[in-house]
DNA sequence: CGTCTATTTGAATGTACTCAAAAGCGGTGG
DNA sequence: CCACCGCTTTTGAGTACATTCAAATAGACG
């Protein structure tokens, strides 16, 4: 469904795009498919593309000095999704993205990227605003790892995501909380019990 | 000094600057003076401005719903610093932003800042560059935070930032470890005592 | 010097962690 | 279709670290 994509961008950028403008940017989008437990991006590899979510659901985590995984997003239909340092620097990537399950993504590359921003003003205003909302939301995590325990944290992601209690194994949701995944299950027993 | 601003944008874009370039950016800064405590955005307020800071401490917080601080980041001597997020979209500022001593700052005015990046090409890739870092600090800030524990993560700060130890006062380091003062207290106790 | 704020210290409490093991669940091959 | 294997989730017991509440010291500033 292409109509997805549009909507999206023109949410994020509240105004229509015009037929042209949409075309000539959905032209440079690709189809691709990953199947369960497929990588998209690679820590340490440079990332050059942005991935919208066509169907499936996505992972994105870095891998600290202890070799313990931290989630850093999930990806689910309709997410714009990528490690956008690698992919603005053209340096190796921060995080791995993952597949969670089989998944369908268009994929704009570096280049087309470059060129729908030239080309396209209202496309440049859409990807300003995608690193913006990635930086609040990457501010607004910090602000609630800090300011709420665990439970509350956990209570406000399911009902911010509902999706990810469905799409997501708990031991990821846990490592997303900054927690173990013994914690979380002894979180929701006594939550279940209420 | 002017110098500093220059060296300071030059060091990020990794290119030089001409002189007709940096002058027609500087003539739009303005420098101001704060007095310590003296707040320069507030939470909930338009912030309309970028800061340089040329010479004090700045502090920039949020407020969470049980009335804590949680300090976001220290700028010093050198820095740029504002709520990115209010700047950029003009909505309400998340942080308030504060003087820990009297400070002089170049203040740029959201319409200048978009008439040099309009002017100047150099300048929309200069603070594209300062946005980009400012989401990336926000993410390994994160990471560590959940990676490691406040001992480690406060050796971790002062080693980054010394002048934090010096110009600081140490609640507002502990809020910016998500801790107690009393804790730090402690931390640092065990740590002297070796 | 006195007041206000910041830091330190003590004791009791709580939340999450570790280590360890058991139970549950899903998929595969016989 | 069932038995088995691997992975996820649950549960238990003991521990570690940060928190709370409270009070004592130390420092800064007028």
């Amino acid at each position: 469904m292409i109509e997805k994509i549009r909507q999206n961008i023109e949410q994020k950028i509240n105004q229509k795009l015009s037929d042209d403008e949409f075309r000539l940017f959905f032209d440079s989008l690709s189809l691709e498919g990953f199947t369960k437990k497929e990588i998209l991006v690679s820590e340490g590899k440079i990332c050059s593309f942005i991935y919208f979510i066509e169907s499936g659901t996505l992972h994105s985590y870095l891998t600290d000095p202890n070799g313990e995984i931290h989630s850093i997003q999930f990806g689910f239909e309709g997410y714009w999704i990528s490690d956008l340092f690698s992919f603005l620097s053209d340096k190796p990537a921060l995080f791995t993205i993952e597949a969670l399950e089989n998944t369908e993504v268009y994929s704009l590359s570096r280049m087309n990227f470059e060129k729908a921003c030239f080309e396209i003003p209202k496309f440049e205003r859409f990807f300003r605003i995608l690193i913006q909302n990635a930086y609040i939301n990457s501010q607004q995590r910090l602000a609630l790892t800090f300011s709420e325990d665990a439970k509350q944290r956990y209570l406000d992601l399911i009902k911010k995501q509902p999706l990810i209690s469905q799409k997501v194994p708990q031991y990821l949701i846990a490592s997303y909380l900054g927690i173990k995944p013994q914690s979380l299950s002894r979180i929701r027993n006594k939550l279940a019990k209420k």
